[in-house]
Formats: structure tokens, C-alpha cells, sequence
DNA sequence: ACTTCATTTCAACTTTTGTTGAATTAACTT
DNA sequence: AAGTTAATTCAACAAAAGTTGAAATGAAGT
């Protein structure tokens, strides 16, 4: 198996084969960026991240505006707040979600 | 099923329920935005991507410096060309992937 | 302590995504 | 046009993610 001469070439320039490991970030850094998109990578996620963006709450105004089971809620917004992208409160009764510094950051 | 005071005081101020309606986009741009992020969703996916990045490399070195089986190589890309996040062209015998403007962007 | 209401958790199930190895295509060479 | 090499496609299988409804938890009021 060779190679095209041109991408020969650009290779040794950069230094050879072994110097395209340094261009790659960590495996830790990999998983991590890789989860936040998971948690980015659903259209009902998404609309909860738009939903709280400009203000908190309750899961049960969330509830109301997608008509999703309580479980299945449940559920997304677990994998949001395990990706860092919100935190929920409990104020009385109702816990209220809101954005984290991380999820206003990737939220576009 | 009723809300917290406060919840129910500033939903009233943004123009009540109908009005969180206006924050969430379009099905049509959610979807786009979470077949993106799914496309990133994954560490070897990012690998290739970061592998990429800052000059063209044919399917021969990808998969060389990752040590896949041919056909999850292919598999990945194929995820990757269709989110738009890279582009490949034939040169000679070989294919070559670039990142897409979209990559670029989206590639932090 | 008992009840109520909002939300989460659990276990079974369904669907989607990722993997494997064999077969195929695409481009070049002779 | 036959052979060679790089890469993709396919179908079967494995693994992970999402869904469902019932049961459990947590906080507040009686």
C-alpha cells in the first residue's frame, strides 16, 4: 500500500507519519466532545435547550409545550444534564431546569 | 397541574405559553442542526476529522493511523460526507478527504 | 405519619446505530 | 480487455439508544 506523491510529500513536511498523532486531542478529549454532541444530536433535546435558553422551567411547562411522557422527559433531560448542558433546582414542588455555562455556549 | 409563581409571572411577561412557540426552530432546522452534531457524536468520527484538518489525507493514511477494518473506515466517512463535514475527490487511484466549510466551522 | 402532586427510576421492549467479512465498484496500468 | 489496487457497498449480526407504562422517590401540606 503507497501512497499519492503529493500527500507523500505534505506528510513528511508536517514530519512524517508519527507527527499526525500530535493533530489528534486525547482520548479523554474525545469522549468528552463526543458526548456533548450526542446530547446536541436530538431534535426533542434540542427544542428543550431552546425552550430554557432565555429562562428556567419547571418540567411540567417543558411537558406542556412537547406533549412528551413524563418518563420519556425524563429521560432527555437526564442526558442533557449529563452532558453539562443544564441543572435542575427543586423550588417546592417542581424542579426547574436552566441552561449551564456550557449549554449557552453551544447552543447557536 | 399547576406552576410555580415565579415560572407563571414570567411566562406571563414574555407573552405567556403560546409565546415559548416563537423560541424553538423550525422542525426543519432542528433536524439539520441535530444531524450535525450527530455526525460529531462519536471519538473515531472526531479523529478523522482532527486527522484532517489541516491537510488532505487519502482513505490509505486515515486508516493506517487509525488501524480500522476498511469498511467501518467507510462507514464513518460516508456519516461524515453526508453531514457535510468533509469532501472527498479522487486523485488517481486514491480518495482524498478534506474538511468542508461546515467542518471547519463546527471543529473547535 | 399520611396524602398529594411533580418528577424520576426501573425493567421489558423496539428502534437505531455500529461492526464484520465478503462481494463490488472505480480508476489506473499493461 | 484483463489485472491490480484503493475504497465502497451489502447483508447479517451485535451493541447502544430510545420508548413505554408501572412503581418509586422527594418535597410540601394536612
Amino acid at each position: 500500500m503507497d501512497l499519492p506523491e503529493q500527500i507523500q510529500k505534505e506528510l513528511e513536511e508536517i514530519g512524517g507519519f508519527e507527527a499526525l498523532a500530535g493533530r489528534v486531542p486525547s482520548p479523554e478529549e474525545l469522549g468528552a466532545q463526543s458526548r456533548v454532541h450526542h446530547a446536541l444530536a436530538d431534535p426533542l433535546r434540542l427544542t428543550i435547550l431552546y425552550l430554557i435558553k432565555d429562562q428556567p422551567l419547571c418540567v411540567c411547562v417543558i411537558n406542556r409545550f412537547t406533549r412528551l411522557s413524563g418518563s420519556k422527559l425524563s429521560y432527555h433531560l437526564n442526558i442533557l444534564k449529563e452532558g453539562g448542558l443544564i441543572e435542575g433546582e427543586y423550588h417546592g414542588n417542581w424542579i426547574i431546569y436552566s441552561l449551564t455555562g456550557a449549554g449557552r455556549e453551544y447552543l447557536r
